[in-house]
DNA sequence: CAAAAAACATACCGGTTGGTATATTTGCAG
DNA sequence: CTGCAAATATACCAACCGGTATGTTTTTTG
């Protein structure tokens, strides 16, 4: 109860980070805005770095872990929880989440070369997705759910590359209908190649041969 | 010959955007290295945005547009000749340029939520790209080297969008390896999605089918 | 309740930075 | 050579911004 003051300055900073960057955050502005003092911002962070170090820790890798929490500890049916999920970002994503694009991709960018101490945090977060996924893969090929022949890996890292690309491109377009449209190019993507097709074989009227050895 | 002056603060400026994006620029600095003054700097720009403008015009505009340059006009071999480019772009990176990443995906990520200006040339190089990136889906879908079913805008928006993709993750990894390895997948991707499969496809017949109307 | 520690508040600082006002030099047309 | 405009130099500024030093209140604890 006592940490009240800690937490508002957290999760308002990590909203102004989301609208406008690291940098951009001016911390005396957020204190105005919270009406509390120097004083107080200080006492709890010891620098402006401290509190974008705590932004990642307390707010962003929950939040991205969480994104993938349905994968976990799944055996069967992982196919279509990672359907789920990317289904459920390309939906739910605004006009204005957009325009602002993905906080985690964009303090990748900002911060990645600036600070190493950021960059660290971030990698923290990037490879617990990236863990995630290349389970969740792992598990999928052995239900049979997944291409055999597919990488863990380097699928789980295209994945999480290509959903930043929607992102990235789609902020500079300032379009929800491209992002749409790029996200629906991914759908298609994994589909053709991760997802074990369900009976029929498609792509191109031509036969297939299945060297799945 | 009297434009040395000018010449000069562009590139040098957009080396240090390069390197540290354009929030991070600074003037003085750039002043000051290039032995100049102030007086000549806001000779020829009015201001540091419109420096960055122009380095985007002048300079990553024409960069970029080269780098898709060989797809241009030609009606053939626009499989190849995509397929040279991923390639090229994957080994000719060093762990230097990853770790900056690349430097139109920086400045969109920073810029364009910013500066309205700058995401309307941001959006203009990308464009660039896009279109001819379609174009070249467009002529390969015709001459029979790539999959007919493919919709040429989601794939170039989503060809673009892997890359960035690519470079973003690799430069928080800070590690060419990852770069590579998702270069990779992303080439392995296209062959799959995108390409007709030359060799082993058991297609119809004959080696080639040349549909070329 | 008293001491101490935690939680704030207030005032101030110093470096940075983009930008401006103004002066001086250079190049060149007439 | 003159005169004028482009080009470059010099000095200065005002705002911003993260950070600190120090003081005051509140809470905890022995």
């Amino acid at each position: 109860m006592t940490k009240i003051t800690r937490e508002k300055i957290l999760h308002r900073c990590f909203e102004a980070i989301c609208e406008g960057g690291f940098t951009n955050l001016r911390t005396d502005k957020e204190i105005k805005r919270l009406r509390i003092t120097k004083g107080a911002f200080y006492h709890y962070f010891p620098g402006k770095l401290d509190l974008g170090y705590a932004v990642i820790d307390e707010i962003l890798m929950p939040m991205y872990t969480e994104r993938w929490a349905t994968l976990e500890e799944k055996t069967r049916g992982v196919a279509v929880a990672l359907s789920d999920i990317i289904e459920n970002i390309k939906v739910s994503s605004t006009e204005i989440s957009v325009k602002r694009g993905d906080v985690l991709a964009n303090l990748m960018v900002e911060m990645s070369n600036e600070d190493e101490g950021f960059r660290l945090k971030l990698e923290e977060v990037l490879e617990t997705q990236v863990k995630l996924i290349q389970r969740a893969i792992l598990n999928g090929k052995a239900a049979g759910e997944m291409k055999p022949q597919i990488d863990a890996r380097s699928m789980a890292y295209s994945l999480i590359g290509q959903l930043q690309g929607c992102y990235a491109v789609a902020k500079t377009r300032n379009s929800r209908d491209v992002f749409t449209l790029m996200m629906n190019a991914l759908q298609r993507q994994l589909k053709e190649v991760l997802f074990v097709s369900a009976g029929t074989e498609p792509t191109s009227g031509m036969g297939f041969q299945r060297m799945t050895a």
